[in-house]
DNA sequence: AAAACCGTATTAGTGATATAATACAGTTAA
DNA sequence: TTAACTGTATTATATCACTAATACGGTTTT
């Protein structure tokens, strides 16, 4: 069963794409597996204190990218193989690390002074329990 | 006068966050200095392909956060001091660096892995002419 | 078979974002 | 002084994200 253990809700983000990333993080991670179990949307918004609509919405989001199988009265499983598992990496990687760079650039900061600054914070990030 | 020269809209985020954004880390990048002048509310609309009330949200936040000077019928100028400088730089960098070592982290990676990536992506940034 | 789940769909309402069309009064430059 | 700007304000409309309350039928478990 995938975890939302860790997932912690951010304003000025709408909802549904925190869940995607959450999920694709995930997957990223090796934590979410092909045939993982996903939580119903009935129980992932109330554990999450949300409508059941705003999960419904990302999980088809999500099966429309071809990465959660759904069937009308059954539950939902991960469907990943290796073009998928490769496809989501690289898209995530590459917008986290491209919007990062960016700004930092914006700031008019040097690529060492950008990489220094990346290391300094590693620590301050909450830890997960 | 204030550049936005290099502004490129984005989907997905409030357009008056984006603005904001744009001022906020063209001070951190020295580019906007005090007693600068801003576009007026009509020209930099204009310029944007925007309605005139967007860039006025925007302004307005500026001008509550004590960043900017605006008076009826005049123009609309910076207002920083070295407090002020030092508060939006740290505000921003915090930001930056928080946001992108917990996506690097929720992914699995590595401190090292994380700075590689940012250094490898670095270049591949769309160069601001 | 029946109960308890499940995905799916519909309709309605709220708040935020953004557009559009004006209007008014203060400032500045010709 | 007058024309052209400026900031500011109001009202209306559209879209999106999200909530809320249901409903229907399929699947699973007991």
């Amino acid at each position: 069963m995938i975890s939302f253990d860790n997932f912690k809700l951010r304003d000025g983000i709408p909802v549904y794409l925190q869940i995607l990333e959450h999920i694709k993080q995930g997957i990223v991670a090796g934590e979410i597996v092909n045939n993982d179990e996903l939580p119903s949307r009935r129980v992932l918004s109330a554990l999450l204190g949300l409508n059941p609509n705003t999960v419904q919405k990302a999980y088809r989001i999500l099966e429309d990218e071809g990465l959660i199988e759904s069937h009308a009265g059954a539950k939902s499983y991960m469907r990943l193989d290796g073009e998928k598992l490769r496809r989501v990496r690289d898209e995530l990687i590459e917008r986290v690390t491209l919007d990062a760079a960016e700004a930092f650039k914006r700031m008019g900061l040097t690529k060492a002074e950008a990489a220094a600054l990346l290391e300094r914070y590693w620590s301050e990030v909450e830890e997960e329990k």
